[in-house]
DNA sequence: AATACGGGGGG
DNA sequence: CCCCCAGTATT
């Protein structure tokens, strides 16, 4: 499969290659300079800046003499601004420094300020015929797509393991410099992240992805959802050894688990009285009195970081409860075999067992 | 290992 | 409108 898998791809990029102006130089610094503009960028958003870049900086020395305000008035609109002062950097350091001559080897490349892995190797082997793989965006989709591989591609491990294979897999091509334009041209139009064109795919046979139906599921990544904090202050009632619990109802999280009554908050607070009480609620708190001090637990899940205060308030057997919709006087018992969140428990394990 | 860096395209 | 896009440097 892996014999085949690569003429495949080049008799495919044959037929259907773009014409790109970036494809009809070997000059190392105009193929930097594409693969500079190219990163994070689509190739149509890039393209005028490539040409107007090549018009106003034919040559490294051109881009090493540029003024700073000038390259970078050039690249306004393309975003990630340390891309054009690196590409500025590495100019005059490569004018003045390397005598105007490119480095001709992917480790050479990669010492360079703004290139890492992908650019060392794409200059590497589009300038200088270097057999070593590009990896990129499409590469990644192209593969775990036609190995069904279903690592998360943002992990260090799946970096390894798509490195590898793509490794391997450039070993046999006649010409690596082609092999790694025709990936990278498949991945960008035959193999798109949504709506992959399957049906006329030349991989259809040996494409794992398509023969288990998982094109849209592959390749994995992670979402990247940043962390939230919140902070959920509870207020814990007791009363004859029972407690005010409720169920989770609403669309959030722990839906249809039980907790105490619920004061959630951006920022932490302190204090019993921090707590935005209704007030009922708080006239109710008011004929009891805090029994020890707020209990500080955590509780990380995948996208959010809860950190949990538990107030607990004891009331005299007397006053008469009024409790809000939903909310039940519970023994521990009872308790017992409600299903809570994990941080709810361990607070009632560690501090009310 | 995680985060910052920008803007555009697509559903 | 929100979601997605995946290279490099820095912390």
């Amino acid at each position: 499969m892996k014999a085949a898998f690569a003429p495949t791809l080049e008799g495919w990029y044959e037929r259907h290659r773009r014409d790109l102006p970036w494809r009809h130089t070997r000059d190392p610094y105009r193929i930097w300079l594409s693969e500079v503009i190219l990163q994070q960028t689509r190739v149509a958003q890039g393209r005028p800046y490539y040409e107007r870049f090549v018009e106003a900086y034919p040559t490294v020395t051109d881009l090493a003499l540029a003024d700073e305000r000038e390259l970078l008035r050039l690249w306004q609109g393309l975003g990630y601004y340390s891309r054009a002062r690196n590409l500025h950097q590495t100019a005059r350091y490569i004018t003045e420094q390397l005598n105007a001559e490119f480095p001709a080897t992917f480790d050479g490349l990669l010492s360079l300020k703004g290139i890492g892995v992908y650019t060392a190797a794409a200059v590497a082997s589009f300038a200088f015929g270097e057999r070593v793989p590009v990896v990129d965006g499409n590469v990644y989709r192209v593969l775990a797509r036609v190995f069904g591989i279903t690592e998360d591609i943002t992990t260090t491990g799946a970096k390894k393991t798509f490195a590898k294979l793509a490794s391997e897999l450039i070993q046999p091509a006649s010409d690596p410099a082609t092999y790694n334009q025709a990936i990278m041209e498949f991945g960008a139009i035959q193999c798109t992240p949504v709506s992959p064109d399957c049906l006329l795919c030349p991989l259809q046979q040996s494409c794992n992805a398509y023969q288990t139906g998982r094109q849209q599921r592959l390749p994995v990544k992670a979402k990247k959802e940043p962390v939230r904090n919140r902070y959920f202050n509870y207020l814990v009632l007791r009363q004859n050894g029972k407690l005010v619990m409720r169920e989770r109802t609403a669309r959030d999280i722990w839906q249809n688990l039980y907790d105490f009554w619920l004061v959630e908050t951006d920022e932490p607070i302190t204090a019993l009285t921090d707590l935005n009480l209704p007030d009922e609620l708080a006239k109710l708190v008011q004929q009891g009195r805090l029994t020890g001090n707020p209990v500080p637990l955590t509780q990380l899940l995948s996208h959010q970081r809860i950190r949990g205060q538990f107030f607990l308030v004891d009331l005299p057997d007397t006053v008469s409860m009024p409790l809000p919709t939903g909310f039940g006087q519970y023994s521990m018992d009872e308790i017992n075999q409600l299903p809570k969140p994990v941080l709810v428990t361990t607070y009632l394990n560690e501090w009310l067992g």
